[in-house]
RNA sequence: GCCGGGGUGGCGGAAUGGUAUACGCGGUAGUCUCAAAAACUACUGAUUAUAAUGAUCAUAGGGGUUCGAAUCCCCUCCCCGGCACCA
C-alpha cells in the first residue's frame, strides 16, 4: 500500500463523523437491545465560551470506556446532555450583559458542536437542554408528585442566603461558609422557602451506602455529610418556671461537670419573657448584633468567644445545682436543640467561654495521667479522653466511657430527664431560588382558598404534613418560564419574576379566583437530579419515564464525574430514585451501580480557572494536532481517576506516536501471517494487558501498552495484515478517526460501510500467551545476580532451575566459597539462594 | 481536630511481596541536510572510576515483619480532597 499522502487529521476527522452519524453505529435500538449497557457521563453545565480542557477529560474517558464495551458486543447507549439551567449560567449571562434565554442557545451551539468535535460514539438523537420546556415539563411534574405525597413543603426556616447571588442556598451548596458558586460570605436568614423532605431517607441514603460499587472517598464522603450519630436529649428546666431546655450531647457522662447552659441566639425568642426586665435591652442588643453576622464570622474558630448572660437560671437535673443560661453565638441554632450544657472541664469552647467569664470549674473525669489532673484543677486547660469519674454522685468510680457510660444513660433515662436521639447532620433540601434562570415551581396560591380547601386535597388524594393553607399544584405543565427583560435579580427575597405581572396573576385550580402564582425558581440539582432517566425514554410522552425501557436500561451501569459532586448531585438523584422506587414506578432504590470519579486535570501544577489566566480550550489543540492525538494524550497524562498536569510537549509527544502509526500503516502492512511463536506470545499478550487495563480504566497503561506492541513490530521489515489489524483495533476507542481511516485503507472494495467500531474486540488465543521460554530472576542472598531462561514446561521443576542456577558464572562466583543454606523458589518467577559463611 | 487519598529519576508516571524506574516528556550525541526543522538511531537515576556483563546507594524520614519490602505493620513529617465551634 502506499504512503497516500501524510497524516492530515483536519482532513479525516470531520469525514467520519458525518459517516458516522449518517450511518447511525451509535445509536441502539432501545426496545430490542439485547445486551444493554448505559454508559453515562455526568453532563455539564458549561459557560457559554464552551467547554473547557477538563470537560474533555472527563467525556474522553467515558467515551473511550464505552467503544470499548460497544466492542465487546454490548449494546452501548451513550448519551451526552447540557445542564443549562441554573445560577451558573445565569451568573455568566450577568456578567456579559446578555440574557441568558437568548444566550443559552449560542451555549447550546458551541457546547455541541465542541462535542462533535472530539469524536464521540454517541446517540445525538438523544439529547437532553433542561431549560428546555419539553425537558422541564417533567421536572415540574416531579415536584408536584414530591408535593402530593407530602415530600415537599413549604416552610419558615433560619436559611442560607447569599448576598451576592441574591438568593437561598441549600446546605450542600455552602461550602465552608461560603457560597459555592460565587464564594460570597452566606448569612443565615429566616425565610419561607420549599423544602424537599430528603431527611426522610436519611437511614435508607446511609444504609445503602455500604452495596455501592463506589469509591471509598465518595461513600465516606455520603456518610459523613448524612451525619448520623447517637445521643441523649437530656432536659434541664428553668427555676421558679415550667418552662425547660433541652439540650443534646454525646457525653452524658459529664453531665455533674455542666456549670452554665448556653443557648443559640435564635433561641432568644424563645426564652425572651424569661429574661428580667433590666436586663432586657442588653441582651437583645447582643442577640441582634450576632444575627447580622454571616456564618463564616460566627464559625471562625478563635478563643475570642462573646456571650451574655441572660438572667434565667436552670437546675442541673442530676445534683441540683443552679446553673446560669447564657446567650452565645458559638451556639449553633440549627446543630442539635440549638442549647448546649457547658462543661468547661471537658470540652475546649466551653473551657474558653468559662474562662473568659470567670465561671467555675468542676472536673468530673479524673485521668491517669496527673499532669493533665494538675493542669485541669488549676484552669489551665480542658481534657477529654476517658478516665474515671470523680465528683459524679451515685456515679463517682465508675469508667467514662463503654459499658458504664451506657449504665448511666439507661439510669438518666428511667429517671425521666433524658430520651435517647439520634442526630443527623443532613437536612431538607432547600430548593427555592430567588432568581429568573430556572425552573418555574409550579405552585400557586390562592388566598380565597386559605384553610377552606381541605376537601379538595382529599379528593385529590394529596396526603402529606400538608394543611390547605392556599398552595395548589398547578393542573396543567409546564409552567413556562417567561421572556423578561428585567431577569437581574432583586435582593428583595423574591425572584425577578414577581414583577411580571403575566405570570404572576394565575387561576386557582381550586375555586377558579385570581391566584398568585409561585414566582422562585427550583434549584438547577433538582433539574439535574432526575435527568439519566429521561435519555433513554425520551420518546414517552405521557410520563417521566417509559416503565419497559427504564426496566430494560437502569440503572446506570456506569457513571462517570467529577468527585466534587459527592454529595451534591450524587445524593440527590439517589434520594429521587428512592421516592420513585417507593411510588413502585421503578423497582431498584439505587440509580448508578458503579460510579467512577475521574481525577482534576491541572495546568502548571495548578487548577485551571479564569483568574489564573491558564484555562487550556480543547478546540485550538485539535485544530492542530487532531482530536485523536487530543484524546490519546489525555488519556496518557496519568491515572484516569487522579487527573493530571496537561503540558504542550506531552501532547506534541503523542502526535508523534499517532503519526508514526499512520506512516508504519500506510507503507509496510505485506499480507504476510505472523509465523513466529514469540511474536505471537507477544501479540496476545499485549491484547490481554490492554483489555485488562481498558476494564479497569487503566488509560494511561493501556496506551504504554500498545506503544510496546507498536514499537515491538515497527522494527520489523514490514508488518503483517493481522498485527496492523490488532494495532487498530486496540487505538479504536483512543483514536477513533485515525482507526477508522486505515481500517478502510486496509480493507478496500467493501460492498457496504463497515465501521472498525462495529467489529469485535481482538481474542486472546490462551494457547500463545504463556511463553515457551520464560525469564527466572536469580537471587544471591536477596540481590538480584543474574537471569535464566528456562522452557516453560520446566517452570515447576525446581531442582533443574537449581542445577541451570548453579551452573552460572555469575552465581558461582557470588556464592563463593560460602555454602548454601537455603533456597527459596518462586514458580515462574524468582529463585534466591541464601548462603553461609563455611567455617 | 476527625475521615479519605497520596509522597518513586530533571518532569508526567510504571511496578501491590520476587530484575525498581515500564511507557512518554525533557536532555546529550549521531544520521540526513548548504543549513535548520522534521524524521530516524544510540545513550540518559545517583555515586564511584580498576571504564565494566563492576561495585555501592536510592521509592518522604525512622523502626519492624520476611530469605526478600516502593508494596505489609507501627511512629513522624509533608501534599491533596471531604467534614467541622456537631456540643
Amino acid at each position: 500500500m502506499k504512503n497516500i499522502n501524510g497524516y492530515k487529521p483536519d482532513k479525516i476527522e470531520k469525514k467520519w463523523q458525518d459517516k458516522w452519524v449518517e450511518s447511525k453505529i451509535y445509536e441502539v435500538d432501545l426496545k430490542s437491545a439485547k445486551k444493554p449497557f448505559y454508559n453515562l457521563m455526568m453532563f455539564p453545565y458549561p459557560s457559554a465560551e464552551g467547554l473547557h480542557v477538563g470537560n474533555m477529560y472527563a467525556q474522553t474517558g467515558v467515551d473511550i470506556y464505552g467503544r470499548f464495551m460497544r466492542m465487546n458486543e454490548f449494546d452501548v447507549f451513550e448519551p451526552v446532555g447540557l445542564d443549562g439551567f441554573g445560577i451558573h449560567a445565569e451568573n455568566f449571562a450577568l456578567k456579559i450583559g446578555e440574557n441568558p434565554m437568548e444566550y443559552s442557545k449560542i451555549t447550546e451551539k458551541n457546547f455541541y458542536k465542541q462535542m462533535h468535535a472530539i469524536g464521540l460514539a454517541t446517540d445525538w438523537s438523544k439529547t437532553i437542554e433542561t431549560y428546555k420546556p419539553e425537558y422541564y415539563k417533567w421536572t415540574q411534574w416531579l415536584f408536584v408528585e414530591l408535593f402530593k405525597k407530602g415530600l415537599a413543603y413549604r416552610k419558615s426556616q433560619l436559611v442560607n442566603y447569599c448576598p451576592s447571588c441574591k438568593t437561598v442556598l441549600a446546605d450542600e451548596q455552602v461550602i465552608e461558609a461560603k457560597c459555592e458558586r460565587c464564594g460570597a460570605d452566606v448569612t443565615k436568614k429566616q425565610l419561607e422557602q420549599w423544602f424537599l423532605h430528603i431527611t426522610k431517607y436519611s437511614d435508607k441514603l446511609l444504609n445503602n451506602i455500604e452495596n455501592l460499587n463506589w469509591s471509598d472517598k465518595v461513600k465516606t464522603a455520603q456518610k459523613q455529610w448524612i451525619g448520623k450519630s447517637k445521643g441523649l436529649e437530656i432536659v434541664f428546666k428553668v427555676e421558679n418556671s415550667t418552662f425547660e431546655i433541652p439540650v443534646w450531647t454525646k457525653y452524658w457522662e459529664t453531665i455533674h461537670g455542666v456549670i452554665f447552659l448556653v443557648v443559640a441566639p435564635e433561641y432568644y425568642t424563645k426564652i425572651k419573657d424569661l429574661v428580667p426586665n433590666s436586663i432586657q435591652k442588653d441582651v437583645s442588643n447582643y442577640v441582634n448584633q450576632s444575627l447580622i453576622k454571616t456564618t463564616v464570622e460566627r464559625s471562625t474558630e478563635d478563643k475570642d468567644k462573646s456571650g451574655i448572660f441572660t438572667g434565667i437560671y436552670a437546675v442541673n437535673p442530676v445534683n441540683k445545682n443552679k446553673i446560669p443560661v447564657w446567650i452565645a453565638d458559638y451556639v449553633m441554632m440549627d446543630v442539635g436543640t440549638g442549647a448546649v450544657m457547658g462543661v468547661p472541664a471537658h470540652d475546649a469552647r466551653d473551657f474558653d467561654f468559662a474562662i473568659k467569664y470567670e465561671l467555675p470549674i468542676i472536673q468530673v473525669v479524673k485521668y491517669e495521667d496527673e499532669a493533665i489532673n494538675r493542669k485541669i484543677e488549676n484552669r489551665e486547660t480542658s481534657f477529654e479522653g476517658k478516665g474515671i469519674l470523680i465528683n459524679s454522685g451515685e456515679f463517682t468510680g465508675r469508667q467514662s466511657i463503654g459499658k458504664d457510660k451506657e449504665i448511666m444513660a439507661e439510669v438518666l433515662i428511667k429517671s425521666g430527664i433524658a430520651r435517647w436521639q439520634v442526630a443527623y447532620h443532613l437536612r431538607d433540601w432547600l430548593i427555592s431560588r430567588q432568581r429568573y434562570w430556572g425552573c418555574p415551581i409550579p405552585m400557586i396560591f390562592c388566598e380565597n382558598c386559605k384553610n377552606e380547601a381541605k376537601s379538595w386535597f382529599s379528593e385529590n388524594n394529596i396526603v402529606a404534613n400538608w394543611d390547605a393553607s392556599g398552595w395548589y399544584p398547578e393542573d396543567s405543565l409546564p409552567v413556562v418560564l417567561p421572556y423578561i427583560k428585567n431577569y437581574k435579580p432583586l435582593g428583595t427575597g423574591k425572584s425577578p419574576l414577581s414583577l411580571n405581572k403575566e405570570f404572576v396573576e394565575a387561576r386557582c385550580p381550586n375555586c377558579g379566583a385570581v391566584a398568585r402564582r409561585e414566582t422562585d425558581v427550583s434549584d438547577t440539582f433538582l433539574d439535574s437530579s432526575w435527568y439519566f432517566f429521561r435519555y433513554p425514554s425520551l420518546t414517552e410522552e405521557k410520563y417521566l419515564l417509559n416503565i419497559d425501557i427504564t426496566k430494560k436500561w437502569l440503572p446506570v451501569n456506569m457513571y462517570i464525574g467529577g468527585a466534587e459532586h459527592s454529595v451534591l448531585h450524587l445524593l440527590y438523584s439517589r434520594f429521587i430514585t428512592m421516592f420513585l422506587h417507593d411510588q413502585k414506578v421503578i423497582e431498584f432504590e439505587e440509580p448508578f451501580t458503579r460510579f467512577y470519579a475521574h481525577g482534576l486535570l491541572i495546568k502548571d501544577g495548578r487548577k485551571m480557572s479564569k483568574s489564573k489566566g491558564n484555562v487550556v480550550i480543547p478546540d485550538e489543540y485539535i485544530k492542530k494536532f487532531g482530536a485523536d492525538t487530543l484524546r490519546i494524550y489525555l488519556m496518557f497524562i496519568g491515572p484516569y481517576n487522579q487527573g493530571g498536569d496537561f503540558r504542550d510537549t506531552g501532547i506534541e509527544g503523542m502526535h508523534r506516536f499517532v503519526k508514526r502509526v499512520w506512516t508504519l500503516l500506510t507503507t509496510k502492512v505485506n499480507v504476510s501471517t505472523l509465523t513466529s511463536n514469540t511474536d505471537k506470545s507477544f501479540m496476545y499478550g499485549s491484547i490481554n494487558g490492554v483489555t485488562k487495563d481498558l476494564t479497569d480504566l487503566k488509560f494511561n497503561t493501556a496506551i504504554a501498552k500498545i506503544m510496546m506492541f507498536y514499537n515491538h513490530f515497527s522494527s520489523k521489515d514490514g508488518i503483517s495484515l493481522e498485527v496492523a489489524e490488532v494495532l487498530l483495533l486496540m487505538l479504536a476507542p483512543f483514536t477513533p478517526h485515525l482507526s477508522e481511516e486505515l481500517w478502510q485503507l486496509l480493507h478496500p472494495n467493501q460492498l457496504s460501510f463497515s465501521s472498525i467500531h462495529s467489529q469485535s474486540w481482538p481474542k486472546v488465543q490462551k494457547t500463545f500467551l504463556s511463553e515457551e521460554k520464560i525469564d527466572i530472576a536469580i537471587q544471591v542472598n536477596n540481590k538480584f545476580r543474574d537471569i535464566i531462561s528456562i522452557e516453560n514446561n520446566m517452570r515447576n521443576n525446581e531442582k533443574e532451575i537449581q542445577k541451570v542456577a548453579l551452573a552460572q558464572e555469575k552465581i558461582i562466583k557470588f556464592i563463593g566459597d560460602e555454602s548454601i543454606e537455603k533456597v527459596i523458589y518462586i514458580p515462574g518467577k524468582a529463585m534466591n539462594f541464601v548462603t553461609k559463611k563455611s567455617s
